[in-house]
DNA sequence: CCCATTTACTTGACAGCATGAAATATCGAG
DNA sequence: CTCGATATTTCATGCTGTCAAGTAAATGGG
């Protein structure tokens, strides 16, 4: 049963054990997300948007974009999110077209607090020293096929 | 501005730009995962749950606890698993009032072919060398917290 | 300018996921 | 047997997501 093209099979058991890690890291990372929104009596999506919000106003489309979902999804998920006072629609005046969606002060405050619990991988890392997290950092980023930027003199483009 | 609990504070870029990456492979995780599921005509909670099935008969109860959701939840999601033939429910011989979750012949055919799909963080991981790989597992293990088995003369509990 | 097309967003219908409360059936202890 | 705990289901409700259709505004070719 020769592998000819590369050192390892898909069932290689290092191999699968990494994954196995990443499963469980997914998992965890998304357990503490929703448990961080509901905090702030938040689901999932809207502390999504609300943290994209609280970046700056954005398009509709270009929330679903982020979001990976229809626009249609967004104007309902935007909604309960303006009914609570935490984000409101503004008109573009570039383009009449487009509503952006910007976080009000009550919002900013809220993603800054959730920002503020989500813990997660900063409390794990905390156990790694700095240059385990640069090692972890490198191979992820490898893993990811990120061209990791250099700190200067960036090839363009 | 000292830090004298450690090295690094919460907001340490380092810590931050992994803390993002982890961010991305969950999002790179999950989509791939429901783009596997839906070549399947499953959503994702069917895909799990199916997967869970495949390594045998479940009370429903027990399902809920994996997916960590309500035992209702489950019922429909078995449901509709067992409406297209996937799965049936069989009762406990030992206890009349659990029901045995199983999945079909057909059903053990799809969760073969799905975890034949999820190829996430298998071609990934190709990129990297074995002992880059055992690296990334002792580092995700530590910071998971996971205490890495023995090989053997496992300690119990 | 005018019309056709494209783009941005919303609406409505519908399915699935998720919760919580209430009902049913069974188990197990006293 | 009776009481309390456990396993499952049903129902009502809300959120997320899709798709199709509709409105409004930009854009480009005659």
């Amino acid at each position: 049963m020769g592998n000819l093209r590369g050192m390892t099979s898909r069932t290689d058991p290092l191999t699968l054990e990494v994954v196995e890690l990443i499963g469980t890291i997914v998992a965890r990372y998304h357990e503490e997300y929703e448990e961080a929104a509901a905090k702030h009596a938040l689901t999932g999506a809207q502390a999504r948007v609300l943290g994209l919000l609280s970046r700056g106003p954005t398009p509709m489309r270009r929330i679903a974009q982020q979001l990976k979902c229809e626009p249609s999804n967004v104007t309902g998920i935007v909604d309960r999110l303006e009914s609570r006072g935490l984000a409101e629609r503004r008109l573009d005046p570039a383009d009449r077209r487009v509503k952006l969606a910007a976080a009000t002060e009550t919002g900013r405050e809220t993603a800054e607090r959730l920002r503020g619990s989500l813990d997660f991988a900063r409390e794990p890392l905390a156990g790694l020293s700095a240059d385990e997290r640069t090692v972890l950092r490198d191979l992820l980023q490898r893993m990811l096929g990120v061209t990791p930027q250099p700190e200067s003199s960036a090839p363009g483009h």
